[in-house]
RNA sequence: GGCCUGUUCGUCUAGUGGCCUAGGACAUUGCCCUCUCAAGGCAAAGAUCACGGGUUCGAAUCCCGUACAGGCCA
């Protein structure tokens, strides 16, 4: 049975690339139909907030990644989070809860006990000259193990000093640890590089490496799917799942390259939008930004692009992925999410772009039915649900003529003319159907001598006030008679204005 | 500084010893369609497969170095 867990640090939004590796262990688990475990590591007392584990679980929630164990979903209701309580048999599934409840604290004896963990109190002062001394040595900055061997009177003199003692692991100084990932196949490293980290700090809370290890044994977890910025955690926690006995637990681990920005850098704040959040405020859809994040490091054979999500779900392997780190390329997120954006049939459109439409004066005072003829003309030029509003809201509220349109189209040599002839012949337009008007207008066209293209673009610029937009007799009959002649009414009036 | 990981068109990638005069996608450019803008269609340009050595009849693919980049620890 597949058990994977997706273990975000509450200290701020979901970015990119948490959201990526939140979609790799959710697809790993529905391809293999395993279980997707939801945990919030927030052992960082100073950094978690409870904002960001909200953000996280409405990241999540956005993308359609649902977990099967995890915190409380009580996403509509907006109910205060529970962290105490969680669905799932391994609840809490937050860490600094599972402190408080003592969760880690017999392992800690456990280690202890036998002798793979022991107290520490140097302070911070020490260990930083141990660190200078190191550097100037020339040699790693490892712990040097000095609080291994303390005696009795040692430690109950360091604690007469008031000294709080850290909890350390003993690591072994010879050999390797080696471990099998499952995108870089056999990684190693040599264990006298590794050092004696910290289990427990000082406030008695578990450090990362400790806890995580510790809730992936006893939440049975089979393979950790996380960034390739844990490579180097990797063999300081294979080292704890053996002093722990989980030796038969360790799961498989791949590690996924990182996401870059431009630059080279990995993707931060200064390339513009990393939180999974602003996409969707900035008009991405959901499907859109999951198919490109899972091309984001991994592809099929035949570099297939888009993939419906069952599609995904079944065509996803761990072995497509690749080992070096990828760009984020915005243009290709933005070309994907037109193409899901055509996909949508017209009603289904309307509905998404609402969060976009609503805050528009106009809309509130229109019909769905009249929205939707409006945005459906528009069908294949969105590219961004936040675009909807500004490439239809001259149906809506009163033109406002570009100036630049104004000048090279309506001021034009001959467009009062054009605009003022067909103005009195499409008074006497009995249908305004797209297919009548294009036919009468075709024939005005002939019967004056116009070229088309000399009328075409006025009408367009009289009646929407921009050079761009819809095709036009379609335009015109969702506008109606009425609002079409009175623009050409107003477009005269500016064309005498400025002349 | 040490260790780890990586290196194929601008970007994402295919590629696991001969199908590679390196394939696809985004972006770019041109043409077609056309009432504009898009969309769509067609086409072009773009990669001495980081570099240098091997192994082999034959290497993007295997081995060894070097360079560069990123990560982790500090």
């Amino acid at each position: 049975m597949v058990r994977v867990r997706f273990a975000p640090s509450p200290t701020g939004y979901l970015h990119i690339g948490g959201a990526r590796t939140a979609l790799f262990n959710w697809l790993f688990a529905r391809k293999n139909k395993g279980t997707f475990v939801l945990r919030i590591e927030d052992t960082d007392e100073v950094r978690s907030t409870k904002d960001s584990v909200q953000a996280i679980l409405d990241s999540l929630t956005w993308m359609g990644l649902d977990w099967d164990e995890g915190p409380k979903m009580n996403l509509s209701s907006r109910e205060p989070l529970d962290v105490s309580r969680g669905q799932g048999p391994h609840a809490p599934y937050f860490q600094a809860k599972r402190a408080e409840m003592g969760m880690y604290q017999p392992f800690v004896e456990k280690l202890m006990k036998v002798g793979q963990a022991y107290h520490c109190f140097c302070s911070p002062e020490e260990l930083e000259e141990m660190r200078k001394k190191a550097h100037l040595e020339k040699r790693p900055p490892r712990y040097d193990g000095r609080c291994r061997k303390l005696s009795e009177k040692q430690k109950k003199d360091f604690e007469a000093q008031g000294r709080k003692p850290v909890v350390r692991f003993v690591m072994p100084e010879e050999g390797v640890t080696e471990f099998e990932d499952l995108v870089h196949s056999k990684v190693c490293f040599e264990n006298k590089l590794l050092y004696d980290f910290i289990l427990v700090k000082a406030s008695g809370f578990p450090t990362y490496n400790f806890a995580c290890v510790v809730d992936d044994a006893t939440m049975d977890v089979t393979h950790v799917i996380r960034g390739d910025d844990h490579i180097s955690n990797t063999p300081l926690q294979v080292q704890l799942y053996q002093a722990l006995g989980f030796g038969d637990k360790l799961p498989k681990f791949a590690h996924l390259s990182m996401i870059l920005g431009p630059d080279g850098a990995r993707l931060s704040k200064r390339h513009g939008a990393t939180s999974t959040l602003e996409y969707r405020d900035q008009g991405y859809l959901p499907e859109a930004l999951r198919n490109y994040l899972a091309l984001l490091g991994w592809s099929t054979s035949d570099s297939q692009q888009i993939f419906e999500w069952k599609e995904l779900q079944e065509k996803f392997d761990l072995s497509g992925c690749q080992k070096n780190p990828a760009t984020f390329d915005p243009a290709k997120l933005l070309w994907m999410n037109g193409e899901y954006l055509r996909k949508l049939n017209p009603e289904e459109l309307l509905s998404r772009a609402k969060p976009f439409l609503e805050p528009q004066p106009w809309f509130q005072t229109r019909s769905d039915g009249e929205v939707l003829k409006a945005v459906t003309l528009e069908r294949e030029k969105y590219k961004l649900l936040s675009e909807v509003p500004h490439l239809v809201d001259f149906f809506f509220k009163e033109v406002e003529y570009d100036p630049e349109a104004v000048q090279k189209v309506l001021q034009a040599p001959g467009a009062s003319d054009v605009l003022g002839n067909l103005k009195l012949d499409l008074q006497g337009a009995e249908s305004f159907s797209e297919k009548y008007l294009e036919d009468r207008i075709r024939t005005f066209c002939k019967a004056k001598g116009y070229k088309t293209g000399q009328v075409f673009h006025p009408i367009r610029v009289a009646v929407s006030g921009r050079t761009q937009g819809p095709s036009l007799f379609a335009m015109m009959e969702v506008m109606g008679k009425e609002k079409v002649l009175s623009r050409i009414d107003s477009a005269l009036n500016l064309i005498a204005q400025h002349s």
